[in-house]
Formats: structure tokens, C-alpha cells, sequence
DNA sequence: ACAGGATCCTGGGGGC
DNA sequence: TGCCCCCAGGATCCTG
């Protein structure tokens, strides 16, 4: 579910609920997720004071002030919120750290694709980067090195953009806002596209990410920010969701095919 | 290298 | 009201 946007969203909304407060000894629920929890983590994490947030793609960064980190991923049905602890606690809550305000940082995850783990560095927290090749970020791509990634591939645009070693944060909905941006249809081919309409694309992937920040992300059903408020975006699309209805550029119907098992959207007179 | 399918899970919506 | 099937902002693993 979470995307880059409402990855960022919610490290924008938690930034000042969290820095400068001590995390306390945290509860977990029985479940697993989707990487299991190490005991060790609980008395590592217990006292720490938080020290910053930041996103890396889909990932979020809590900065603890021994220089351990703790990483969240919130897979599709993810949320990280604070509370106040008094507050009754949400079914699919898997961990919750009492933090030195009286509130409470809550993970809930009903589906359980998400996944919480402690780094003791930076160096062991970019070695996990590292090993899974995560690729740069998309307001950092090189139009030289974003180039010769698609020229070099035969693979169709739609998964290349949801690959995470190629740009790290795009999801199912801003690959088919972004592609309907580029007009560039989500099965061409990566070793089809010309210079200027990888450019393009480059472009429209960092409009649509940035306009999305702005409205606070997509809203369709479980997404929330950091301080339990929604996100607009959803008002704004496009294509994505939107088999049938008018293309808001050409009025033609919208149209849907199956990729690699996700949804693509797409308008087949504005798109080539 | 790449495509497609299955898998991990729960919950909501549509059709009957 | 109930049931069954399909679908979902992600990622990984296996097969052909």
C-alpha cells in the first residue's frame, strides 16, 4: 500500500511526535511478521532516545542516539502512529514502545507484509541497503545512468518502475500515473524507449511523487500518516483505479491489463 | 534475462 | 443475511 509519498508522509508526520523521546520497553503481539523479531532487540532498543526519522524508497529510518537505527517497512497494509497510551489498541498491532510523553508508537499491520528490525549502525543499516541493491532514489536519478538502465533492458516499462534496485520508492499507483504522465504505455519495452522519452519519464515520475507529497499521498483504504490523518492524492488520479471512466486527457476509456500479477492502468490513445 | 505464477496474510466489496 | 470469489499502495521465490 504505502508508497514513497505516503512513506514520507508519515516520517513528516512522526518527525516531531518522535525526536527527543525515549522509547520504552516494547509490547509485540504473538504474530510474526514477515521478518521475525530478535529478542536481543527488545533491551537494545529499551531507553533509547530517537534522534531523527527519514525515509530511504519505501523504508523508514528511526535514528536512536547510541547510533543504532530502527527500520520499518509498512508492506501493503502497514501503519506506524503515535497514541495516547491510554488509547485502546487496534487489532493487528504488533509492536507498540511507550515513548516518555504518555503516548505510545503503535505498529499495525493486518496483513503482515511489513516488517520491523534493529540495526546496531549505520554501517550494518546500509549493508542490508547494500545487499538488497537498492537502487537510488528518484528525485536523485542520474538522467545518464536512468538511460542506459531502461535502453539496456527488454523488460516492459511497468515492472522496471516497480523494480526497487532500479529507483527505490515507486509503487503500483505512481508507475501508472507516472507512465500516463510520460505517455508511454506500461508494456513498452525499456530497450524501445529513445533518449528524450527516458527524460520524460524521469520527469514525470518526480512530478507525480512530488505532487502526491504535497496532497500527503493516496488514500484507498488502510493508509494513514503518522498522526492518523489521510492523505488526497487519491482525488487526482489519473488512470490508476479508474477501468472505463474517461481518460482526463483524449475522454477514451481507461484500460486495464495484468502485469507480473499487479493491476496497470492505462489511456491506449494517449500512451504509445 | 525475463515472464508468469504462487506465496505470504487479512479484509472489504460485489455478485448471487 | 450469508457465502464465495476476487481484489488490494509489496516483495520474494520458483519455474519454463
Amino acid at each position: 500500500m504505502p508508497e514513497l509519498p505516503e512513506v514520507e508522509t508519515v516520517v513528516r508526520d512522526l518527525r516531531p511526535l518522535l525526536v527527543g523521546r525515549a522509547l520504552g520497553a516494547a509490547r509485540r503481539s504473538a504474530f510474526a511478521l514477515r521478518r521475525p523479531w530478535d529478542d536481543a532487540w527488545d533491551d537494545a532498543l529499551a531507553d533509547r532516545r530517537v534522534v531523527g526519522l527519514r525515509r530511504r524508497g519505501k523504508w523508514i529510518v528511526v535514528d536512536l542516539d547510541d547510533a543504532a537505527r530502527l527500520q520499518v517497512h509498512l508492506g501493503m497494509t502497514g501503519r506506524l502512529t503515535v497514541h495516547p497510551a491510554d488509547e485502546a489498541v487496534a487489532v493487528h498491532t504488533h509492536l507498540a514502545f511507550p515513548l516518555d510523553d504518555g503516548r505510545e508508537l503503535r505498529f499495525n499491520d493486518a496483513r503482515r507484509f511489513g516488517s520491523a528490525a534493529y540495526f546496531a549502525d549505520e554501517a550494518a543499516l546500509q549493508a542490508f541497503f547494500a545487499a538488497q541493491k537498492l537502487g537510488p532514489e528518484p528525485f536523485d536519478l542520474d538522467p545518464a545512468a536512468w538511460w542506459r538502465d531502461l535502453h539496456g533492458t527488454s523488460r516492459m516499462l511497468k515492472p522496471v518502475l516497480l523494480d526497487q534496485t532500479v529507483v527505490a520508492g515507486v509503487g503500483n499507483i505512481y508507475a501508472d500515473e507516472a507512465l500516463f504522465e510520460a505517455g508511454l504505455r506500461p508494456t513498452r519495452r525499456g530497450s524501445g524507449v529513445t533518449r528524450a522519452q527516458a527524460e520524460k519519464l524521469r520527469r514525470a515520475i518526480v512530478a507525480v511523487l512530488t505532487r502526491a507529497i504535497e496532497r500527503r499521498g493516496s488514500t484507498i483504504r488502510n493508509y494513514v500518516g503518522g498522526s492518523g490523518l489521510g492523505g488526497g492524492y487519491q482525488d487526482e488520479f489519473r488512470v490508476y483505479g479508474r477501468t472505463g471512466e474517461p481518460c482526463p486527457a483524449c475522454k477514451g476509456p481507461v484500460r486495464h491489463l495484468r502485469l507480473g500479477g499487479r493491476s496497470s492502468h492505462y489511456c491506449p490513445h494517449c500512451q504509445g
